[in-house]
DNA sequence: AAAGTTTATGCAACCGAGTTGCAAAGTTGT
DNA sequence: ACAACTTTGCAACTCGGTTGCATAAACTTT
């Protein structure tokens, strides 16, 4: 696993033994994860370094976090060339029934005109509703 | 204050004297306004009991809810017409500077295409910048 | 108007996600 | 091998939100 390795160091991450095994689950995903879930994956790990560790990955946008108001904030794994700006964000959907949330990455959040001198720094756009595994 | 009155009535929410006193203080605000915030706009109120009107108000579509991803969920007044469908919905504004939450009443939710079969229930679109007091 | 029923309020206490402090373990550089 | 720094793990705390239960207030029925 070099990729994970290398996907660590391109983003400035110190890669420890921990750090690549979050990297591997978070690589597995296919929805977003919280830090519950992310505990869960691991039968020994502590919370609180799972916790500095997703920190360290969202701070070098390795990881981007979603809050789709569940309660806990989940994270997903960006794209190489992401740089969490406003034209890399991406649509979020939370499926009220299996409770996942997925990154629409082909969906980009539309740009909204905002009322004169409000500038804007990020959206965080959550979709709701049931998606295609639970119709 | 008959008009707060009726808009309880209209709502079909019992008009107490708390819940008339709380919809004051909510159409005097001019911003989102959290349960914390609420609590000390009262010497007396009990947290729970503020909690379980604006509760109530929401259920009831007197007001809406604002997960603006500071932690604390915010409560603002709905439209009269309001009945919190898709259509209904608009865009939220978080002040990074005074951390005020505007209701962008003009602004309505872009729609968006989602992947087949994904079915869409709400969305929340919160965006985040500096607003026009701030600068 | 009194008794009974329902609804609202207030207090205490709890819950869970997120967070901090600090010490131990591990890593890096000389 | 030693000092300096970084990461990990444990304990404990914060804070927003929530529930249970008892009291108070408001309606109902006679």
């Amino acid at each position: 696993m070099k990729e994970n390795e290398s996907k660590l160091e391109n983003r400035h991450i110190k890669p420890t033994a921990m750090r690549e095994l979050v990297l591997k689950v978070l690589s597995d995903q296919s929805a977003a994860i919280s830090l519950a879930d992310l505990e869960q994956k691991f039968e020994k790990a502590d919370k609180v370094t799972l916790y500095r560790t997703l920190k360290t990955f969202e701070e070098n946008k390795l990881i981007h976090s979603i809050d789709d108001g569940t309660g806990s904030v989940k994270y997903a794994l960006c794209k190489e060339t992401c740089q969490c700006h406003p034209e890399d964000l991406h649509v979020h959907f939370l499926c009220t029934k299996c409770k996942q949330t997925y990154c629409l990455t082909d969906i980009p959040v539309p740009s909204v005109n905002l009322p004169t001198r409000f500038t804007l720094e990020t959206i965080n756009m959550v979709v709701k509703g049931i998606c295609v595994n639970c119709i």
